[in-house]
RNA sequence: GGAGAAGUACCCAAGUGGCUGAAGGGUCUGCACUCGAAAUGCAGUAGGUCGGCUAAACCGGCGCGAGGGUUCAAAUCCCUCCUUCUCCGCCA
């Protein structure tokens, strides 16, 4: 959510903000403002005028004073209060309304653009491995060792999941348990294990809620719980209303968790394999930083993610993204794509946002400034460490041998129970 | 799922309609006493948020789990919801 006060006061700086991301408009949010500030005004002294008498109104009965009058007059007086504070909450809803449904204003320095063919490729990492020999899509490597079953996954649910069966079972596991452990190594990220169901208060201060309500599984019956789209959700969430001590920033948390999402139009793209499914595994990383750093945690953030392919020996590029390809919350991001051979590039594997306040605020995440013993609102970060069925495929891919097995990449050994190969 | 009980500030806790921004403890901080500490005494320890163009000061509104309602006036009465706890049932 922006500030309103940020608006109010410099209006023309976050609306040409605001029409690099898309068409947004905020004019009308300025005039309701407007029409806010003044109506408080004449509520308020009504309030106080109220309060005045009031408290006279025992001392007036002690004294035998006849209040009858007084009583008449608070009378209208209270419904006219009454009746302008009804006004005054329909202005307000309006006006949180509109700022829910405002995207995050990029940073400044991000470059403008309108979609993903305006990212900027910003590092690259490792080498392409050359084939000798016809490269298969992760898919078909996977159904050809017996370790992954899409028929299955379809008959038991349906299109767009995935099942893992045996190696390819432990495999995962091994992936996840493998970044987390690089996560949590020195206790650098604390890592929790979340609800994976989530309410209407936690998908709205991430900001999936209320503009995104379609590509959320909503949990029916008499519920309102949704499935998680991300672990951002709930690790995010976990210091909504509260005051964190500001000695503590930055705090550092790593989730694994499911992923749920409806991918409402995206109707025909990768409807194969791993990529693009309504259930993936994910290990998330997530940062609470004080403002004045954020960007360096954003940085660092990154770096950890890239991390993980680094120690997996997959090559991979580090893109930003331009302005008009950036979510919604975000203020700054940076895509790490992992090379797919069947696809002949390089593919999503990871997005590292600064959220900067935004986050921030609709969830009323603060901090007490340990210098100043102000409280102000904290900076959010979150990264994926990384997508768990994408690094799946990944391996497959990169890691395939003319003869249809894979090696397990040297890191994930250990965690394989000393399994070096599929066959 | 059934039956009860409770939610007041950092913690414990008093408070059934009006000078209650909320008794009393504890905690912490400062000062005094002390060579120092303990003990003791004194003082401070709601914060947040919104508005008054901005900031400090100041003034005002809101605030006792959340949201409604009754009333001139609500922590206090009524309704709905949430959370926690106890007992029963069920269950990994």
């Amino acid at each position: 959510m922006l500030d309103i006060k940020r608006i109010r006061e410099n209006g023309e700086e976050v609306n040409e903000l605001l029409k690099r991301k898309g068409d947004y408009d905020i004019s009308k949010l300025m005039e309701l403002d407007e029409n806010r500030r003044k109506l408080i005004s004449e509520v308020e002294e009504k309030k106080a005028e109220q309060n005045r008498v009031s408290k006279l109104i025992p001392v007036y009965k002690k004294e035998k004073k006849d209040v009858s009058e007084i009583l008449a007059e608070m009378k209208t007086l209270s419904e006219e209060i009454k009746k302008s504070d009804d006004v005054l909450k329909s202005l307000e809803a309006e006006i949180k309304q509109i700022l829910l449904e405002l995207p995050n204003t990029p940073n400044p320095d991000v470059k403008i653009g309108k979609d993903d063919s305006d990212n900027d490729e910003i590092k690259k990492w490792g080498e392409p491995r050359q084939f000798d020999f016809e490269v298969k899509a992760h898919w078909d490597i996977g159904t050809d060792l017996g370790i992954l079953d899409f028929e299955r996954a379809a008959k038991i649910t349906g299109a767009r999941f995935s099942m893992f069966t045996g190696i390819g079972a432990k495999l995962e596991r091994a992936i996840i348990n493998f970044m987390l452990s690089v996560h949590t190594d020195e206790g650098k990220y604390t890592e929790v294990s979340t609800p994976f169901m989530v309410n209407r208060d936690s998908m709205t201060g991430t900001g999936q809620l209320p503009k995104f309500e379609d590509d959320a599984f909503k949990v029916i019956e008499d519920r309102d719980l949704f499935l998680i789209p991300t672990a951002e959700v709930p690790v995010t969430n976990l210091h909504r209303d509260e005051i964190l001590d500001g000695s503590e920033l930055p705090i550092y948390y790593t989730a694994y968790s499911p992923c749920f999402r409806k991918e409402a139009g995206s109707a025909g793209r990768d409807t194969r394999g791993l990529i693009r499914n309504h259930q993936f595994d994910k290990v998330e990383i997530v940062k609470f930083s004080h403002p004045d750093t954020s960007y360096d945690e954003h940085e660092k953030l990154t770096a950890d993610a890239e991390k993980i392919l680094q120690l997996l020996k997959l090559p991979y590029r580090v893109v930003e993204l331009c302005t008009g390809d950036m979510t919604f919350s975000s203020a700054k991001t940076y895509d790490i794509e992992v090379w797919m051979p069947s696809y002949g590039r390089y593919v999503e594997i990871s997005s590292c946002s600064n959220f900067e306040d935004y986050q921030a605020r609709r969830a009323n995440i603060r901090f007490r400034d340990k210098d100043t013993g102000k409280v102000n609102f904290v900076h959010t970060l979150n990264g994926s460490g990384l997508a768990v069925g994408r690094t799946f495929a990944a391996i497959l891919e990169n890691y395939q041998n003319a003869d249809g097995s894979v090696n397990i990449p040297e890191s994930l050994v250990h965690f394989m129970g000393g399994l070096e190969v599929i066959k």
